[in-house]
DNA sequence: CGAGTGTTTGACTGTTCTCAAATGTCGTGG
DNA sequence: CCACGACATTTGAGAACAGTCAAACACTCG
């Protein structure tokens, strides 16, 4: 099983090994900033237990006290509130390199849960040790604060999305969306299918629709020659097509540099 | 002109004197956090511009590279995005004591514009200075990080809000946290009565439905005796009903300790 | 008084939801 | 290899919710 073949990104035994949800995070790290040597190496001194998650289990529930941050190595996961009517939002979706409760630094709770939506590998990292690193190093704190500072600008896109368009366009949009994000640092024009191991009700929960009309909506879709979606993958037929059905500007991902994919 | 007497805050002329924005915006951080009086004095020297901001005009503008950050010392105002369609939609208020773009403290260019929803006291401060104050000081910089943290929590709990509720509960969850915010620091059990001074249209573009179908379901709360909305005052007149028809909960924004109006 | 803005209401339209059932896919075990 | 269950996708039909358009009304301010 290697799910993320898509992105040349092998991981195998190697995803076990102790430095690499650093790494990975690293990784992630210098798509949206600088970061210095002596930083990196300070982020690969943490502290990582690694864990396997199985899908559909919760990585961190909402309301647990959290006295840990993780990274995800590998895998799709997404964070998501639950209403008293038993409906369930997901606020944003996360792949390798994220860290999805990185929010919960400086709560004591987190609000939200976050789900593995596929089999995840995920790297547990003391809040204490990240606020003993920061201390140190507050470029390194820039940084990291800068993280927490650009998923916030996703979840205010999201607010946009589910308020203000209609079915077509948010999922045009999330597509959008998680195909720059999953192809980023190494953005290659040519790579318009990739693995998307999310469900049609998993996709509804995140733009605030019925799974029933996510279907006719992916019907739709198709039918305008936007996107392929089968066999968990998504294949995109006409990117700047996608792109205005979505009215999708990627100002708010706050990439280093303006991804190689002109938008 | 005092808007806020109901919250027994003065402004007149004081509110243009130069330490007041920080004074204030120290007072909002203490409500969600412990703050060292080292760091309260640290606020205090910081170089504050005061301007004042007429209704409906832009703070900050989407898009605009942002050198520096604002705290609200008097009016309302929000941060929105307008869609490709030419809707907005509103991803948080603020009120007195916000800090409404401190989220643009590490992004070069803010995604969402802040608009002043009322006249604004508005005082405006350098980057350069917050950072070299966090710099200096770590655990002001964990309460601004902090509050930027808690700022991402609600544009979650909008999410969920604006993409699983139906019209009344989002109305009712989106008055239940601003009743809350408004009357957190006395937090007076009686103070079941304040300034609202949204139209409804605005109220609208927050809750993600039209501003002629927020008017019917102002009637129907009236109707159900839940709250009462006139002369641009928002009396709730039942608080346990509200924050059950608005499914609240209140843990989301991250009070140091919990109001004392239970919910 | 008139202009401008905000609220309220009605009638109609349209999107999306819910319920229900059929179909398709995959892995397990006989 | 097939039967089976579990899960995901697809489709239909009717209902409910919310949007649009349009007009009347109320209020404030100069």
């Amino acid at each position: 099983m290697q799910p993320f073949a898509a992105l040349n990104i092998s991981f195998s035994e190697e995803a076990l090994m102790r430095r690499v949800p650093s790494e990975i995070f690293g990784r992630k790290l210098r798509s949206i900033a600088h970061v210095s040597e002596q930083d990196e190496e300070a982020l690969a001194s943490l502290g990582v237990r690694t864990v396997d998650v199985p899908a559909a289990r919760d990585i961190v529930s909402a309301g647990a006290r959290c006295s840990h941050s993780c990274f995800l190595v590998e895998g799709f996961a997404g964070s998501y509130q639950v209403t008293a009517a038993g409906k369930r939002q997901f606020s944003a979706f996360y792949i390798a390199g994220d860290a999805p409760d990185l929010q919960s630094l400086y709560l004591e709770t987190l609000d939200s849960g976050v789900c593995a939506l596929t089999r995840c590998v995920v790297g547990y990292v003391e809040h204490a040790e990240i606020k003993r690193l920061c201390e140190k190093s507050p470029t390194l704190a820039a940084v990291l604060w800068r993280y927490t500072l650009i998923d916030a600008a996703i979840f205010r896109e999201w607010v946009t999305n589910v308020g203000q368009r209609d079915a077509v366009t948010r999922v045009a949009h999330l597509f959008c969306e998680m195909s720059l994000r999953l192809r980023y640092p190494r953005n290659l024009l040519e790579q318009m299918r990739f693995n998307w191991p999310l469900t049609q009700a998993e996709l509804a929960d995140a733009c605030g629709v019925s799974s029933v009309h996510i279907n006719r909506v992916l019907k739709e879709m198709r039918w305008l020659g936007l996107v392929e979606l089968s066999d968990g993958q998504l294949g995109i037929k006409d990117w700047n097509r996608l792109v205005a059905a979505g009215e999708f500007n990627a100002d708010y991902l706050h990439f280093k540099r303006t991804p190689a994919v002109r938008i």
